[in-house]
DNA sequence: TGGGGAAATAGGGAAAATCCCTATTAATAT
DNA sequence: ATATTAATAGGGATTTTCCCTATTTCCCCA
């Protein structure tokens, strides 16, 4: 039996040398590479041919989602397991959607990442960490009441909000009346459960929604 | 001539690894333990004496300058250097002023680590690494403008905003009156530079001010 | 093909926030 | 002693936001 293929991805190389060092001297695991952009990871999963890829979601170039997308378009062997430095609600969300093979959390102890590389190589599908798991039912359970997912119209009122933007410079912005500008606000309220701006604008900096 | 001790604090244990895996096989330095909390650390400093810690400034239970402030407070041979995981302008203007003994990116090179720490245990002060020194000129020449720093009543009152509070409530959270409010906010908005609660919010967001 | 529903549009009226002043008190620095 | 700064508070004018209702358009689907 040959040893599970690890390419590491993270932007902080003080990272990428803490995984390996828990990684190396496990036997069965091997690193095959370390990547610091999106780009690099590409090209890495590419040249390397990785059965599992150690993903920060958080890179420079490239939103993590996408990489994760990329990758699974041209090899379908690979698999990736989700990466994230704190509990970041958004991300961990859309995973449900663009599916990650697995998500775990750098505050996890290092034997997790062990177990998780290993249960993902073995082709486990939605490996999550008791944390990540922890957050995904208070998510969901907090889901009930809100409809979520806004309109791209409704997005581009946020995105102005979050830039400062009184509702009549968004009006004049998107060349629609102020009215209108303050409906698509209280629709975005509602959808976000939060009963003003301050609080949709701060969500959608801390959620990265813009 | 006997090894520098070094101090790792940082609550993701994957970056302790990584930092103990650079400095463990440098000859003269020694990793004489690794904390996950400020409480930790402080306690660690005292049983370990060491001459550098190596200190992540976001900690899940202490802030990171507090930390550095009971540090030197005990030990006064003790250096810090902080650390930062982004280009976190808030804690580095903050650093000015309370005095770590140098700071850097973990997305430095682990090179400079090395670097930094015999820079600091040599007793060099005010070791930066080129991407924060970088950063420290841009924000004073953006500092010319505005006089930054807000007082702990402007920041009880930007939380507040934060929290997505009207200054209603506001004021009757930290007992004073609305126009108290209404006055602090107008002093906080010329300090950060910005027109409206919105763009206050969203910048201490960012800014992980609050 | 005739709804049903969501998205985008808009106005009226009430409430809240902002702006621009003045003003007092206490603590701190010069 | 005097100047400065932080924290407190008010008046009054203006702007922005919030909440409700309402219309049009468009797409889905039964």
């Amino acid at each position: 039996m040959s040893s599970i293929r690890v390419l590491i991805v993270d932007d902080h190389p003080v990272v990428c040398a803490g995984i390996r060092n828990i990684l190396e001297p496990t036997i069965g695991i091997e690193v095959v590479g370390e990547a610091h952009t999106g780009e690099e990871a590409l090209r890495l999963v590419k040249d390397t041919q990785p059965d599992v890829v150690l993903l920060d979601m958080k890179l420079p170039d490239i939103n993590g989602v996408e990489v994760i997308q990329r990758i699974y378009k041209t090899n379908h062997t690979t698999r990736v397991l989700g990466l994230s430095s704190y509990n970041d609600r958004q991300f961990i969300s859309e995973l449900l959607n663009h599916g990650a093979s697995g998500y775990l959390l750098k505050e996890e102890v290092p034997e997790l990442i062990v177990e998780a590389v290993r249960g993902v190589a073995e082709g486990e599908q939605g490996w999550v960490s008791r944390k990540v798991a922890a957050m995904l039912s208070e998510i969901l359970s907090n889901d009930k009441t809100s409809d979520s997912e806004l309109t791209a119209r409704e997005l581009d009122v946020l995105r102005l909000v979050v830039e400062g933007n009184t509702n009549d410079q968004i009006g004049i912005a998107l060349g629609i009346s102020v009215k209108t500008v303050e409906n698509h606000l209280h629709t975005i309220f509602q959808k976000m459960n939060v009963v003003s701006r301050v609080e949709a604008a701060v969500r959608a900096v801390r959620e990265e929604m813009v």
